[in-house]
DNA sequence: TGCTAGCGTGAATCCACCC
DNA sequence: TGGGTGGATTCACGCTAGC
């Protein structure tokens, strides 16, 4: 990085260590052991040689880009804070913090904390005079004509695009879905423009790069990560110039989960639901739980399961079966749902 | 804040400013004024006060928290970057960040960047050993039985819900939407804990708990945030103890060893247990351990131990693992327990 | 060839209590 | 306080084997 010259580069794409600091071996429920990340690589002493070897290679990668570029960096909530004040100190300006939705992540196996369903990346300018590029009408119009927001969803890399070794492991550890590069680079790059991946790996942005008709320089240290990001890069085929547009993917409908409609207060904690004929009642809770109690019987649980443990079944939709009292009569309490989605609730 | 013993709240709720006004002129460490046109010694500065402000007031929350108490804290690119470092920093040990989706957000009308669509909370216990309360059963049961995960999705506090001056001006430009909070105290305090919010504002944190049963301080300077947050609050009624109850965890059921199990007689010495799929076969033996001879090997211990030794696992839930026969079929023994716990049991 | 059930796996700071 | 043990704990998706 210190042999690349000032001011040459027009976009700079960083994947740097996280500094996870895992435990022992984790292990599904089912017994099997999840591959974490224990390499070399990722091992730091302290949080201040984190902070020393960021800010490190944050000050040369403020050198080599160009007076009007820009920085990307990605992290997880164990680094990202770190990376964050390193980017202010150093003079760059934050344009947005964007998060990665993961649609498929890894759960949480023991239950101890939320689903870690997300990553955050930074996009900065070199300072707050830089005109950076950013390319509005292309991210408006693959978003359906609506500006693009801040949080974007992707599925983690996995299938035939996820790299693998003769042994069929996972050649890198946390390589980055293609579809996450493409958006950044048609975003904040112009065809021809310069990008540097001072932490290549599996070579993503590379191949992103090609494909849509930039430029990449990408720096490694690990041979058997380089070999296989150069094998991956000659087989990208560049697009013509006038394929350079994203599609937009169609989206479902917004999954709306039963504890939002009393978090909406659509229902109110203590509330009753009734069952279509009015056979079986039950008792609303703050924490979107139902409760019912018939004879010594009592329940509780999600809509769904109490729905299913009253009628003996084995499943139950509670959205189409349990009812709330209205004026007209009974509703099912999907009506509520589809006022959430529609925005009628405040 | 200084005023509050050690260790007397349990949980902190805090949505610090992030503007750099923090009052007083900025002075250089040599006490020259800042000059205006010197833009990077300003920029420094402003950050140098800012941290010093945060590392004040996070020290002072860590002091009254209890042990295992927690702290959540939420900000936007400008300063969360900076929060998260203080908070490891200063001794607080992170167990997730948290994205607010806000489903309604301010467009960006300049069309230079990305709609800033979210904001950051960031979820830390006080230390690494802390026991830190996690209603995972609640929030799954309400998330329709899947895990919640780091991504929630809000709209900003619009409509009645904000609070508005005589002159039809919002009181607070920053007001927090209180299903927000209500989802925060939920999953990470009990009914009669006690939450701290050192930046009380409008007072959502405090309304959100007085209606769902938990005790709450407030601090605020700002007098006319002061009386509209006490109106406020006043109005607010508390749901009743019944609806307050959440999904119990698993874990928090009284324990029932295996013996109690051949003690009831539900099982009797000599019984037959299979695994699900019937490929391994154990003996129950009167003192409550399993006996298992597949060809010369030889087994015995608990039923956790030998279930894990017939699947060569190094660990197994031998209640789920192991099943009775019954007319309609295999049963786990798990069924037997909870006949016990319910009091079905002679 | 087509369909399905089952298996594998992903940047993870991943247990609690008793003695 | 460290070791032993009871026993709680998973979502989405791609691939493969089998019918």
């Amino acid at each position: 990085m210190k042999k690349l010259p000032d001011g040459c580069v027009d976009l700079i794409f960083a994947d740097p260590p996280y500094n996870l600091q895992l435990g022992g071996d984790l292990t599904r429920p089912d017994n099997s052991r999840v591959d974490g990340v224990d390499d070399e690589w990722d091992k730091f002493d302290s949080f201040r040689a984190y902070d020393e070897f960021t800010r490190n290679w944050l000050t040369e990668a403020r050198r080599i880009l160009k007076p009007d570029g820009a920085i990307w960096v990605i992290g997880s909530y164990h680094n990202i804070f770190r990376v964050g004040t390193a980017i202010q100190d150093t003079g760059f300006w934050i344009l947005n913090d964007v998060i990665w939705r993961k649609s498929n992540p890894m759960p949480n196996f023991r239950g101890t904390r939320l689903t870690n369903a997300h990553e955050t990346l930074i996009w900065a300018a070199k300072s707050q005079k830089s005109k950076y590029t950013f390319n509005y009408r292309a991210l408006k119009t693959s978003n359906d004509d609506l500006q693009m927001r801040s949080d974007w969803e992707f599925p983690i890399c996995t299938g035939s695009e996820r790299i693998k070794g003769e042994d069929g492991n996972k050649t890198h550890p946390t390589q980055k879905p293609e579809s996450l590069l493409f958006r950044i680079l048609i975003g904040s790059t112009k065809p021809g423009d310069v990008v540097l991946d001072p932490f290549f790996g599996s070579g993503t942005t590379g191949a992103a790069a090609k494909y849509l008709g930039r430029h990449f320089i990408g720096l490694e240290r690990d041979k058997t990560y380089i070999k296989a990001a150069k094998a991956r890069i000659a087989k990208v085929k560049p697009l013509d110039d006038e394929s350079l547009i994203t599609q937009p993917s169609p989206k479902a409908a917004a999954r709306v989960p039963f504890g939002t409609v009393i978090e909406h207060k659509l229902l109110k904690p203590g509330a009753k639901l009734y069952s279509p004929r009015k056979n079986h009642a039950a008792q609303v809770r703050a924490d979107g739980s139902l409760y019912v109690k018939e004879g010594d019987n009592e329940i509780q649980g999600s809509i769904h399961k109490v729905g299913a443990a009253v009628q003996n079944a084995a499943a139950c939709n509670g959205w189409t079966y349990w009812h709330y009292e209205e004026k007209t009569g009974l509703k099912p309490i999907d009506f509520l749902r589809d006022k959430i989605r529609k925005g009628m609730a405040s």
